[in-house]
DNA sequence: CGAATTTGACCGGCGC
DNA sequence: GCGCCGGTCAAATTCG
């Protein structure tokens, strides 16, 4: 346990508390994000910040799902895949498709348990999401209303 | 047709 | 200076 003063720990329970805002869908991921377990693995991230010079903000998220691609209401694209050491898993990496903002998503499986999904958000996304994962999941059911 | 996706190649920082 | 690892772009392909 030696983490440096300019790093911070996100504990999973923080993860709870910010799916619990996303979790505007019909099926809440609370289901899914059974941390019960996860808790006991004492996962925790670290987010690089405190430096002045360094106005990127990076989260790191774990979540337990089947997909990496988890819909939190922001438009992501693919830009890139690498197999990192740290995993035998390959690293996805992700970009916020809107103008202007430049919030990158880094999505990598779990070494042991590939059941989760370790997601980390680096930036912060200076619009508000563009399409909310509630509205585009009714967009899907609803008809056109201009008719 | 076009945007998003797919996948390889290229480049930069650190250690030796 | 080179090799390794990680991060990003870019061309071709795919899907709507």
């Amino acid at each position: 346990m030696n983490q440096p003063d300019d790093m911070m720990l996100f504990e999973v329970d923080d993860f709870l508390a910010f799916a619990d805002q996303v979790a505007e869908e019909p099926e809440p991921p609370a289901q899914e994000l059974d941390c019960g377990g996860i808790k006991n693995k004492k996962q925790v991230f670290r987010s690089s910040s405190s430096s002045t010079k360094n106005t990127l903000a990076k989260v790191g998220f774990i979540t337990k799902s089947e997909i990496e691609l988890l819909d939190d209401g922001y438009r992501w694209r693919k830009y890139g895949k690498k197999k990192v050491k740290s995993s035998p898993n390959p690293r996805n990496y992700y970009r916020c498709s809107s103008i202007g903002c430049n919030v990158k998503k880094r999505v990598e499986r779990h070494q042991d348990d590939s059941s989760f999904v370790i997601t980390t958000y680096e930036g912060v996304h200076n619009h508000h999401a563009p399409q909310p994962a509630a509205v585009q999941h009714q967009a899907r059911h609803l008809p056109n209303s201009d008719g």
